[in-house]
DNA sequence: CGGCCACTTGAGCGTACTCAAAACGCGTGG
DNA sequence: CCACGCGTTTTGAGTACGCTCAAGTGGCCG
């Protein structure tokens, strides 16, 4: 569990309703994981349901070359995942947030590939590797693994694709609809929401420097396309977003 | 090494042998799939064994969209594997030659994700998706599936981070060290090489444009580190070409 | 032979980076 | 309570890297 430790792991006191019982009484109930998954929901949630914790922001769910020893599954918060590169600079490869799993590139080698750090607060339920494993033997459900896998394969692809061949307005646009559809899909407004990074996080995601994404962003309000107040972001011409991505400059 | 650009295949005409030793006594023998995996190669291959394909130069072996109907091995030769942007521009995501597995990404949703391409005459193994898990539900063999899928998935990361991160001599020179790793993880000289792809495709998976990588080939070689001519590749300093990784630029 | 494509090299331009200054929010401690 | 320090954000001015456009070469094939 090494680095689990410092982390100042607080668990649930939910142990006496069963862990079953807890998840599916949870505030967040099947936003948990993506509705395509349904069983590997329900097979999954109730198992991490013993091992809840909580981060404080800032804080280390694991690191580069640690021993994986579970896989994680994102209850509340904001975590984004970052990789160093051969220069020491450090780019973001992705933001995670309810609903999404987290350490699975690990299941490659064993060993943790990125680094992931809570942007706020933000609870955590664990999946011991002995347990995941134990799962994906008896039962059918390593299939939902190799999927989810897959579809993170070509999630990543289409991100590389983009940051190399997207102009810097191109990209936030793209980034904000992004954003938008991950709250539009856990039942939140599609419109409006609050950005749990910083410009300099958005700009490490996007391949852009902060000065780029935060003039960028100003320039969209400009337009007329959304209103950004500090994180606070009000989208009001979502076509005109979607049409940067089709249209050159 | 020249002749490969020509890539003549020479099929083993073994296939009265059996599939099973078809693949064992090929002339690519264990380089077919990596030493990380003796067990799943060792599984997989001898399935492949019967229904093997050849692909002419610019053929297609499956697109976007496409169900799909098995994953694929390259036994001999080059692919690339590209997406189409919203824009319509096409960017390459990947190369492919002997020993990778391709087409991994369609078991998301059971639908081709990428288009492959071939980059000159190739072999292609075919495993039909109804065996592929056949094998997978029979044995424990799912677990190097999930490890090709999650090492595909940090690479994919990582050439993520690096095109928006690195300049266009870091990205050629990171392209050069990348192809000529390849070659010496299959027994070929890590200095000598022949490129199959284009200036083009090249540019199009670092996020470059063509002129920019012929002109950063072209200053390496002012600088000693590599003489190339045409699609002939010498590396001359290799320790040169690593430390434009380390160095700004 | 002509046509086509890949590649090289040059000149000029534009986007995004770099450097810089100032305002702002936020937590800490006097 | 305000002062202070720190990090984030915004905005400006100048620069540089890589893109665009263009011309010219060489190889391949009909």
């Amino acid at each position: 569990m090494g680095n689990l430790a410092k982390c100042e792991l607080h668990f649930l006191d939910a142990e006496h309703q069963g862990p079953q019982s807890a998840c599916l009484q949870c505030a967040f109930g099947k936003l948990c994981f993506p509705p395509v998954l349904p069983a590997f929901y329900q097979m999954l949630l109730p198992m991490a349901g013993e091992n809840r914790l909580r981060l404080k922001r800032g804080q280390c769910l694991f690191s580069v070359g640690e021993l994986q020893t579970g896989i994680f599954a994102v209850k509340a918060g904001f975590l984004k995942t970052c990789i160093t590169l051969a220069d020491g600079q450090s780019k973001v490869i992705g933001f995670h947030t309810m609903g999404d799993a987290v350490g699975m590139g690990g299941l490659g080698h064993g060993v943790h590939t990125t680094n992931a750090i809570a942007l706020n607060d933000c609870e955590v339920c664990v999946i011991p590797l002995e347990k995941f494993e134990r799962l994906l033997e008896h039962n059918s459900e390593s299939v939902y693994v190799r999927q989810l896998l897959a579809r993170e394969v070509v999630r990543i692809e289409h991100h590389a694709a983009e940051v190399g061949a997207l102009s810097a307005k191109q990209l936030v646009a793209k980034f904000l609809l992004e954003v938008s559809a991950r709250w539009h899909d856990r039942g939140y407004s599609k419109n409006k929401f609050v950005l749990f990074m910083s410009r300099k996080e958005i700009g490490s995601y996007l391949g852009l420097t902060f000065e780029t994404v935060g003039r960028t962003l100003s320039y969209f309000q400009t337009k007329d396309w959304i209103r950004i107040d500090a994180k606070n972001v009000l989208i009001l011409d979502l076509p005109a977003l979607r049409l940067q991505l089709t249209r050159p400059i």
